[in-house]
This record gives C-alpha cells, sequence and structure tokens, in this order.
DNA sequence: CGCAAGATTGCATTGACTGCAACGTCCAGG
DNA sequence: CCTGGACGTTGCAGTCAATGCAATCTTGCG
C-alpha cells in the first residue's frame, strides 16, 4: 500500500499525518477552541494555506479515519438470513463489527473521544457524521428487504440501534471511574456495549 | 405574560421576534449559508451588533423555542408509576408530549425543519441542542429510579427513544410525499410517530 | 426633572475558510 | 538526459461569523 506509491504522493501523506499528530497535540494540550489553524500548521512547519488542502474544516483533521466500519456492516446487511427479521438482522450486523479487530480504547482513541466528548463544537460534528452513516445503514437495510419493510419503520429501527450505542458510549465514556476501569482492559467495551444493547432493547421490547 | 412588561421589555422583544421572521425568511428565500447576518439585520433594520446581543450564533436564531417539550416531558417523568418499568414511563412521557397541544407540523415548523434537513451546519446544531435535552432527561429518570437504574442503562435507554424519534422524523420529514401527506393533516404526524415508536420497540424486543 | 439601568450601536480585532495566481518539485514521454 | 505538464505548496487578499469595549440613546423610577 504505502510502498508503491511515488515520491510525490508519500510525501503528501507526510504532511498530512504531520499535520493530524500536531492537530492532536495541541488539542489535548491547549484545548480544540484555544488552537489556532495558524498553531497547528506551525507545529507541522507548514503554510497555513496548506492545511485546507488536506481538510475541509477544522475540526475534520479529527475525523481522518471513520470510527464506524460501514463496510462491514453493509457487508452483513447484504446478506439476511431466512426467517431473519430486520431487527435481528440488525444485531447480528452490530455483532460482527464489535467482534471484528477495531481497536475500540486505544491510545488515541482515548485522546480522540476526550477531546469530542468535552468540546460541544465536535460532539455535534461527531453525531453529524454518525447519521450520514445512519442514512446508509438505512438504505442498506431497505434494500436487504425491498418489499416488506416501510422506509420510516426502517429508518426508526435504525435510529434506535444507534441512539442505544450512542446514549451507552456517552455515558461509559464521561463517568470518569466507568472509563479507567474500561481504559485497563479493552475488552470490557464490548460486553459494556453488548449488554447495554441487549438488555435495553429487552426493556424496551416489554413495554406493550 | 407578554401584557405586563414595560415598554423597554416589549421592545426587546418586538426586535428580536423582527430578526427572527427576517432570519427565516432569507433563509427560506435564499438558503442559509447564502445569508449573512448583515443581511437579516438590515431586513430587521437594526445594527448588526444587535444580532449577538438577543442570539449567540447564526444558527441560534432558528432554535428559539425549542421544539422538544423538556418540562413537560420532566414532570411525567418525576411521578413513575407502581411496578412501571423505566422504559415504560419513558414511553407514557413521550405520549404525554405527543398529545399536548404542541404544533408539529406548522407552516413555521415545516419551514424550519427543511432547513435543518438541508443545511449541514444546521443540522449540527439541531443535533447538539437534541443531545443536551438527551442528557437532562437521563438525569429526570434516574432521579425517578435512584437505586435501580444504573447510569450506562438509563443513558443507553433515552438514547433508543430518541434514536427511534429522530430517524422516523428524519425520513418523515424527507420523504416529499409523504410530508405532503402529513402537512395536510396535523393529527397524522402523532399517529405516524406513535406506530413508529410501539411498533420499532416490539422488533426490537423480539430479538432475543 | 434627573439619574441609573438597560438596549442598541460603532469600532476594532480575531480566526475560520475560500479563490486565485504563482512557484517549485516530481514524473513521464521523447 | 531533459523538458513539459501535473501536482503539492504557498502567499495574498478578501468574506464572514463572533467577541470585547466603550459610547449613545431610551426607558423607568424616585
Amino acid at each position: 500500500m504505502t510502498g508503491n506509491m511515488g515520491l510525490r504522493e508519500r510525501k503528501k501523506a507526510r504532511t498530512r499525518q504531520a499535520l493530524v499528530d500536531a492537530a492532536i497535540a495541541l488539542f489535548a494540550s491547549k484545548g480544540y477552541d484555544e488552537t489556532t489553524i495558524a498553531d497547528v500548521t506551525a507545529a507541522a512547519d507548514v503554510s497555513p494555506r496548506t492545511f485546507f488542502v488536506h481538510f475541509a474544516s477544522k475540526e475534520d483533521v479529527l475525523f481522518d479515519d471513520p470510527p464506524l466500519k460501514l463496510e462491514l456492516l453493509a457487508a452483513v446487511l447484504a446478506h439476511p438470513g431466512p426467517d431473519e427479521t430486520p431487527a435481528q438482522l440488525l444485531l447480528r450486523a452490530f455483532h460482527s463489527v464489535l467482534h471484528s479487530d477495531t481497536d475500540l480504547m486505544g491510545q488515541s482513541e482515548r485522546v480522540r473521544a476526550d477531546l469530542i466528548l468535552q468540546t460541544p463544537a465536535l460532539r455535534a460534528g461527531a453525531i453529524r457524521k454518525v447519521l450520514e452513516d445512519q442514512h446508509e445503514i438505512v438504505r442498506a437495510l431497505l434494500d436487504a428487504y425491498p418489499d416488506t419493510l416501510d422506509p420510516v419503520a426502517a429508518s426508526a429501527l435504525v435510529g434506535a440501534m444507534v441512539g442505544t450505542l450512542i446514549g451507552a458510549i456517552t455515558m461509559l465514556y464521561s463517568d470518569a471511574t466507568v472509563a479507567a476501569r474500561l481504559a485497563a482492559d479493552p475488552q470490557q467495551m464490548r460486553a459494556e456495549l453488548e449488554t447495554a444493547i441487549t438488555s435495553t432493547w429487552h426493556q424496551l421490547g416489554a413495554t406493550g
């Protein structure tokens, strides 16, 4: 991957990475709002104008790679089992992503998560991304059940899943003691999310 | 309410309303990004500086009154019935809000909803507001079940409800034919949301 | 009337973001 | 090898949102 590009592209990738690293370091030490683009570009030793060649906005530098494994999710959604309900399919897709090799509690993930949770502007940006992804999930789900599922129901279903996860994750990260416990054991995070989903859905089903 | 304030406050309120009206009119005709604060203040016949006396940001002028009836929600949540589960309480609170006299599909609501759905910057802002509200709902729910409910479960539960609603509402508004049908009959919106919630939750409960 | 509080305004400044044109470097075809 | 075009980078000028400060004008009250 990285090896077979020309010197030109390697150089470009290096400046991009320098910007990301500088930005995260500065955001973590000084705070997001207190860090200017000029600060970041100075630390990365490039011109301020260059920042916007690589990123569309200040917050975009933090969302370099997608946190959600959309492709994997879509792949699972593409093949519903016989007699599998949409909700069951969604749950199975979620499990696939959860048990893939995604790093959920790595070092840089922690720093990023802290920044996002602490900065209102970043919170909004992160959720915006998630909502965009949500739309694609809905589309994939509708493709899986083209005749039997109506759009509103599909969107509500996906919204419920995403909402459950966001609710759980938000609380897991914001509670300091819980966050510390999770940081110690990455496996714990999977278990937490697992029980959050199953227990929540079970309770929701028992309202009728 | 409006009558017993002095001339001073009435004037201030009038200025504020003039700004809101001018902003919505201009946003609707020219688009949000293409409308500057200077345009709005010129149309409202006040100084540009005055805008920020009334609103903290450009998007705030659209979120003048909260779309979610938080107080009502909190009031219901404060009095759980005996043997009522958290999920049941949440559902009951949602019903209360839905059947209050809130105008869900009024003219200005439609314009606002369209603007928010079409403008990325506004989507982010709306979500920020919803997340703040969500946090308060979680707190109210935890207060209702201080000993038996753990924070992560509560947050996941509320996230599921809010997520379900956002998913349904988004699709209801973005589908043009559906939106037209709803605009004709305001009562329809309530029914639509009602079935979205109950049917979604029922399906989620049948995943185990 | 006269004064204090509050509403509005002007001015200056910061910082995100954009369009444009220039300048250099890399890479391919001859 | 070397030359021309593609591409990464940069500087410059400009727009616009947002903020702090001080001045001005209006309202309400003694």
